[in-house]
DNA sequence: AACGGGATGGTT
DNA sequence: ACCATCCCGTTG
């Protein structure tokens, strides 16, 4: 799933302020064999929707920011995909005000900024993804457009489970996050 | 109640 | 390479 939502949309909505971006970068955190996803250690009240039907929307603070991700995987598995970058598509003002930069680069790149960007917040915890209103994925470019080269690597920040490549990319995409060698 | 660590990111 | 910053789960 992962590597299946690379190229999908992801849109905000609040109010009158619509974003949207393409996903280009996202990293699966599994439930089994991998100490690194929140879920293979606890089952509490924070991990309890990461049990919960694929579809809907895992976001938890960290370091006082937050990151947005997606449950994936049959009821009760304990399983997320993170999404860490998406390029922008529409609201490009709106994201360059929330975040106080211009360039274009550094609106939704990693996967902090991109909650920023498009105000994922904690109210968003626990919402449909697949009929949500205010955040919704939907149908992109997928796996149907040849152009787009999906390449892995290990996970960026992650100091258990270091060996697992479960970080996918768009290869060569400029809204991709790290250094170049994990870009291209 | 206190403590320690982390799926970050901006700056040096 | 450094560190501001803060929530959550654990420990006592």
């Amino acid at each position: 799933m992962a590597r299946e939502l690379i190229g999908k949309r992801l849109v905000t909505q609040t109010g009158d302020q619509l974003t949207a971006g393409w996903i280009v970068e996202t990293e699966a955190y599994l439930p089994v064999g991998d100490s690194a996803c929140h879920a293979s250690k606890y089952r509490t009240p924070r991990t309890e929707v990461m049990f919960g039907p694929a579809g809907f929307a895992y976001v938890y603070p960290i370091h006082g920011r937050y990151c947005f991700n997606v449950v994936t995987e049959q009821l009760g598995k304990g399983c997320a995909v993170l999404i860490r970058s998406v390029e922008p598509i529409s609201g490009i003002p709106v994201m360059q005000g929330r975040r106080g930069v211009d360039d274009l680069r550094r609106l939704s790149t990693g996967p902090s900024c991109l909650c920023q960007a498009m105000k994922i917040d904690r109210t968003v915890n626990q919402n449909d993804l697949t009929t949500g209103i205010s955040v919704r994925i939907e149908e992109g470019l997928g796996l149907k457009n040849a152009t787009i080269t999906i390449k892995s690597s290990v996970r960026i920040g992650v100091t258990s489970a270091k060996t697992r490549r479960l970080r996918y990319y768009a290869a060569g995409n400029q809204f991709v996050s790290g250094p170049l060698s994990l870009r291209t």
